[in-house]
DNA sequence: TGTCCACTGGAAGGGAGGGCTT
DNA sequence: AAGCCCTCCCTTCCAGTGGACA
């Protein structure tokens, strides 16, 4: 090799074995540790499909990292790989976060049976009518029993309604040839809560929860996963348990589990080491912490960051918690200096809202008796870092050192 | 006990932007 | 080109409200 600058970062050993895509949590294993119970409770009620029924909808509940999502796609696969020799079922997976409107979850699944690909429906233009009636034409068309695992659905219902579920439901009414079963997975217990009384009973045919890992659980996890991607000695005896351990601490989130191995392990070999210890765990712990933070902060529209920003310089100036109208009040101050378009208030409310949901400020309401009722905003997040964020967008940029002229009425 | 503040948060709707159909 | 449809982002309007204070 000659001498470039990847030289220094060429290992001559490396804890990783293999294949480092085992330790994420999108990798389906073989075999799913301590989800047997769930998986045969599926199998039971999904077997009537290879018979060629209709097998009732099913609701799974469970929050982040319980296995919900691994194993629905591990169902899928056996399902793929039973009907080879049994009747015809097709299985198909969507994910409700990344399409999250009537429209889309519709065309999405009519194109999973439109081979032509001048005859799949276009991604707008069409009223959703025609996409419903050209999906139920298509799903008849195959004569098939068909699964349709809607992944995160209480995100459909929150940003959409329950139309399209509404339409799947009653779909079976429509067909001659096909049957259709849903499978709902959501992280939200109470979501039915807010569907129509016929969907809600017509999807929860069956109901399954899936309860979150305990440590030791999550440490079998671990290992399984630890003999795929690591050479022999590689992790000191004491990483998977604290992993496992501080996973468990967070409603046993196995996702957080296995990033949390990978990444202390990455840091390991970043740093020439042979073997992954304890403090790359804890290392680890906190870059992925970070690491959240800082992506959501980034990702965030102009008119958020610059509310963001708004609450972050109150709180730099130590005033500490503000109330909706200072941080407008402030807010429409940086917007002047940045020549942004001023949003009403009523809209800031709504965004201060979503920023509340993502983790990144507390807003609580607060009655100040005769000083009226409004919210009470913090950030929530470490301040130095969330700044950092905000200043590499091109218009806060501008905002560097900037100092406030407004006073806030709280002191 | 009633008043009143400073909002909250729901509802309705506008309009821009994507694209299809005729 | 005109007439649709759907979604997203936003505004306008407004009834409702927790609790300090008179």
């Amino acid at each position: 090799m000659q001498d470039t600058i990847f030289q220094q970062y060429i290992r001559t050993k490396s804890v990783f074995k293999g294949d480092r895509d085992v330790l994420r949590p999108s990798y389906i294993p073989d075999v799913l540790p301590h989800r047997e119970e769930q998986i045969n409770q599926l199998a039971s009620v999904l077997v009537s499909a290879l018979e060629g029924q209709r097998p009732s909808n099913i609701l799974l509940f469970g929050k982040t990292g319980t296995g919900k999502t691994a194993t629905i796609k591990y169902i899928g696969k056996e399902i793929e790989r039973a009907r080879s020799d049994l009747r015809d079922v097709h299985f198909l997976y969507m994910n409700c976060e990344i399409v999250d409107t009537q429209y889309g979850v519709l065309q999405n699944i009519g194109n999973m049976f439109i081979e032509d690909f001048d005859q799949r429906i276009p991604f707008t233009g069409w009223s959703t009518e025609r996409v419903y009636n050209m999906l139920r034409e298509k799903i008849d068309e195959t004569r098939r029993v068909i699964v349709i695992a809607l992944d995160e659905i209480d995100k459909l219902v929150s940003k959409s309604g329950d139309d399209v579920l509404y339409h799947l439901c009653r779909i079976n009414d429509d067909l001659k040839n096909a049957k259709v079963s849903v499978i709902g997975i959501s992280n939200d217990l109470k979501f039915t809560e807010f569907l129509d009384p016929r969907v809600k009973s017509s999807l929860s045919e069956e109901k399954m929860v899936f309860p979150p890992y305990n440590a030791e659980q999550l440490r079998d996890i671990l290992s399984q996963r630890a003999k795929l991607a690591f050479e022999d000695n590689a992790l000191e005896a004491s990483v998977i348990p604290l992993c496992a351990a501080l996973a468990a601490q967070e409603h046993g989130d196995a996702r957080r589990a296995l990033d949390m191995l990978r990444v202390s392990a990455e840091i390991a070999e970043r740093n020439h080491m042979t073997s992954v210890t304890d403090s790359d765990v804890v290392k680890a712990k906190n870059k992925i912490e970070l690491d959240c933070v800082t992506e959501a902060i980034r990702t965030l529209p102009l008119q958020s960051k610059m509310i963001l920003m708004g609450v972050l310089l109150t709180e730099e100036r130590g005033l500490g918690k503000l109330t909706t109208g200072d941080l407008y009040e402030t807010y429409k101050e940086l917007c002047e200096c940045t020549t942004t378009t001023v949003l009403t208030q009523r809209r800031v409310t709504d965004l201060v809202s979503e920023l509340d949901m993502l983790g990144l400020v507390h807003a609580r309401v607060k009655s100040f008796g005769r000083g009226g009722r409004t919210k009470e905003i913090e950030l929530s997040v470490p301040s130095m870092e969330a700044k950092r964020v905000i200043e590499e967008d091109e218009v806060l940029g501008q905002l560097k050192n900037y100092k406030l002229r407004f006073q806030t009425t709280l002191m």
